[in-house]
RNA sequence: GGGGCGUUAGCUCAAUCGGUAGAGCUGCUGACUUUUAAUCAGUAGGUUCCGGGUUCGAGCCCCGGGCGCCCCA
């Protein structure tokens, strides 16, 4: 952005209001008050005084001076008794009161004239109650202690979405869910780190500046190493990497971190976006399974104390409990009214899919008609917590076959509140069998499919010197916050990415 | 990729058929020693997203572009 500078040209084609404050700055400057001090005597955070004074009678004096600071962010003056509204970063409130008794005519009337809503102010004074009850400092002397070159957009009126997500720093002051749904993400992340350190997993950080991208079927962000005349791309997943840390004996691993895909966003949808990703020796995808409903379970405790979260809307989703288990082929049986299974032909599937108006891409083979099939009448429909599990093989290329049914895969979408919200697998562990599978893979893409991955000899190299059983899965942390909270990506992401003004 | 809608004061929004761009809050000046979206009086504030066109005259109509939202693929 190319921002005026505050130089006096440039002010004079400023809005008057932001002219204004700069006006207020310089003066400031010119009488020797700075109008950013670097330290400030304060005593209390306004947090504090309100634990400390929460009993207090109305029209109290207790007596006790507290130096204190905050951001303006309600101003009444009247001729001579002024009162301000302080918040500081938790979204404490407390009220300045300054009267001319007490602060004289001088730093009265400089307050009136200096002071704006919105600017960071240094109060000094004794901890009373107003006759209104209002826990208020009643001022000895007041300080400038950052002047705000801004105004504050009207505390009425909603802000437009766009400029909540432009200026989300001005979302934050100004909106107290804003605040808090940055609180709940930090909550949930911290709650997520714990339950994987008491059960003995480590945490680690994968490359996410790849020379091969893989671990999932997505396009890719390409970049450019300088140095190395080289390109790279930024990792779609980490899972390959997490694997190689399963092989080299790291039995418990697990990553927080950023994924990057190249693809549109919607509401659900960002091309950066936080993933979870764990692995654990000897587990199975019925073990990831039970371990993945506990980490939702224990998030939701965290930052909501109970299971049953109440979503933006007002509206309860439980989250306690057992969840329901469904398999992808027997619920789509039930789903057409007719068996549906591995061995079901592709005309068969597509002769549903006429059936129900629903137009599949021709090229399509029978995993990827199944997938298709049980979204629409399936997956849109699941609203309560549900695992749905053993998928065709043909679409999860890495996924361990079925130990005893045919034509499936060890792997489970978890489907929250009608998204996907996790997938879980036994992992294929058979370097031979993995092989082939990236090599098909790695055809798919020589031939054009852009979401196919590239042939990781690396990771082959690894899966070579054995890797024990396994279980993995992955987790998108966006999502857990839109399950915790109802609300859309762009709200659960602090600066979701937007096109420059 | 296709279609629809939007873009106007610091913020949220009006503006009839193409005919002087308005309101609320905010701001500024003044009054008020108990305010909680204070009240009262006065007052200021506009590149109507950008560029071109039609017209005596464009926020409005036409063409192109930017940004955003929604629906579809």
């Amino acid at each position: 952005m190319n921002e005026e500078l505050p130089d006096t040209a440039a002010t004079d084609d400023l809005p008057e209001q932001m002219r204004i404050r700069r006006e207020k700055r310089e003066r400031l400057l010119a009488s020797g008050v700075d109008p950013y001090p670097v330290e400030l005597p304060r005593t209390h955070t306004l947090a504090k005084v309100r634990a400390a004074y929460s009993e207090l009678p109305t029209d109290t004096a207790t007596g006790d001076i507290v130096g204190v600071a905050g951001r303006v962010m309600f101003l009444r003056n009247t001729g001579k008794l002024c009162f301000a509204t302080l918040r500081e970063g938790d979204g404490t409130e407390l009220q300045a009161m300054l009267s001319l008794n007490n602060v004289g005519e001088e730093a009265l009337s400089a307050w009136k004239s200096d002071v704006d809503l919105g600017d960071y102010v240094f109060v000094e004074g004794e901890v009373i109650t107003s006759r209104r009850g209002e826990l208020s400092v009643l001022a000895n002397e007041w300080r400038m202690a950052s002047k705000s070159l801004r105004p504050l957009p009207v505390a009425h009126k909603a802000l437009s979405e766009e400029t909540r997500i432009r200026q989300r720093y001005v979302d934050l002051i100004l909106r107290p869910q804003a605040r808090e749904t940055v609180r709940k993400r930090s909550g949930v992340v911290r709650s997520l780190r714990e339950s994987f350190h008491s059960r003995e997993y480590l945490e680690v950080e994968t490359p996410m500046l790849q020379t091969m991208h893989g671990g999932a079927a997505a396009r890719p962000f390409v970049t450019h190493s300088n140095a190395m005349d080289m390109d790279l791309f930024l990792r779609i997943a980490p899972e390959l990497y997490l694997k190689r840390c399963v092989v080299g004996g790291l039995e418990r691993v697990f990553e927080i971190n950023r994924n990057f895909r190249n693809e549109g966003s919607d509401s659900s949808h960002s091309p950066e976006f936080a993933m979870l990703e764990f692995y654990e020796a000897y587990g199975t995808y019925d073990t990831m399974a039970a371990l993945t409903r506990s980490l939702v379970q224990e998030a939701a405790d965290a930052v909501n104390g109970s299971q049953v979260v109440t979503l933006n809307d007002g509206t309860e989703y439980d989250l306690s409990g057992e969840w329901t288990t469904l398999t992808m082929y027997g619920s789509l049986s039930e789903a057409v009214g007719e068996e549906v299974t591995p061995e079901t032909s592709v005309e068969a599937l597509r002769k549903h899919a006429d059936r129900l108006e629903l137009s599949v891409d021709p090229k399509l083979g029978h995993g990827k008609l199944i997938e298709e099939l049980w979204e629409h009448l399936v997956g849109d429909h699941l609203f309560a917590p549900t695992f749905v599990r053993d998928f065709p093989v043909e679409t999860s290329p890495l996924t361990r076959q079925h130990r005893s049914v045919a034509g499936v895969a060890e792997k489970w979408d978890l489907y929250v509140r009608g998204f996907e919200l996790a997938t879980g697998y036994s992992e294929l562990v058979d370097p031979v069998v993995e092989r082939e599978r990236l090599e098909d893979q790695a055809r798919l893409g020589a031939a054009g499919d852009d979401e196919a991955m590239l042939l990781d000899e690396d990771f082959l190299r690894a899966l070579e010197y054995g890797m024990p059983p396994s279980g993995g899965v992955g987790m998108g942390i966006d999502r857990l916050l839109m399950a915790l909270t109802g609300l859309g990506i762009r709200e659960t992401i602090l600066f979701p990415l937007v096109r420059p003004e």
